[in-house]
DNA sequence: TAATATTTGCAACAATGTTGCAATAAAAAT
DNA sequence: ATTTTTATTGCAACATTGTTGCAAATATTA
């Protein structure tokens, strides 16, 4: 187990190291709202600063969807503010409202005239595994 | 040149007449700041309500990108606030910073193990077609 | 034109996000 | 292990964004 905050040049502090700790907690993404009511000794504006600098430091990325307020997830692979190596799709379970990040084998890639692009980002909606086992 | 407002069975309003105007004049999506800075008589609280039904009407849709604060764009299809029938992806030039609906013959499809996929959301991001050109 | 239904804008509030700054804590240097 | 230096925290105060009740104004229907 690496330590991220280390690895990325952050100072190691109780507060960041609680946040951090959540993140692991869940396998799915999560609003800020959840790391709000998760953290023992909550102060807003601190949770704000801090994440603003994992983003910046690519320890996590920003997930918004249409219509939903911004959620986080931990980058897996090594990732920059404002490179991401991530070839995983989004997806929002309508039934559930969970976030996830979905590896997928083949990532698709699109080709438009007139237009060089440099990132494709796909957001899937549907039912997730866990709603579509009848649970 | 259909009555979007009249089709939608929403009162014609001067307001309302006027913000459609605005979305009709460009052809990007558009953020509240650009209408609200275009409205010759601009209320806020108006502004939020009548982006609202526009939504729920489906005579706008919502477009989130990563990073950006929410963008709207007429839907061109006959849509409602639940269900959208674009085949076109969201693109965000990184050098003009517009962000437009590109139509596209073949949308990509995508299956994944696990999930039930009813809606896929594409945002692409890199050069437009007029930065392209050197402009 | 009158009656009814809807929209508008004000006031007041709620939620979300930002900044300066002094106290505190972490990291680096002795 | 202390001291020095650097970075983080949390308060207070503010800025921005979004919402709601309600009476006046306007649009639609009769
Ligand atoms: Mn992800
Ligand atoms: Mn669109
Ligand atoms: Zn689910
Ligand atoms: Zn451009």
């Amino acid at each position: 187990m690496t330590n991220l905050l280390k690895d990325k040049k952050l100072s190691e502090t109780p507060f960041r190291k609680e946040v951090l700790a959540i993140f692991k907690n869940y396998k799915t993404a999560i609003p800020m709202a959840v790391i709000e009511r998760d953290l023992k000794d909550y102060n807003r504006i601190t949770l704000y600063r801090t994440i603003k600098i994992f983003l910046e430091k690519g320890l996590i990325h920003e997930i918004s969807m249409t219509g939903e307020s911004a959620n986080y997830a931990l980058c897996l692979s090594d990732c920059s503010a404002t490179v991401h190596h991530h070839q995983h799709v989004h997806f929002k379970c309508t039934q559930c409202e969970m976030v996830s990040c979905v590896e997928v084998t083949a990532f698709p890639s699109l080709q438009l005239p007139d237009y060089k692009i440099e990132q494709l980002e796909i957001q899937a909606s549907g039912i997730c595994k866990s709603c579509l086992q009848g649970e």
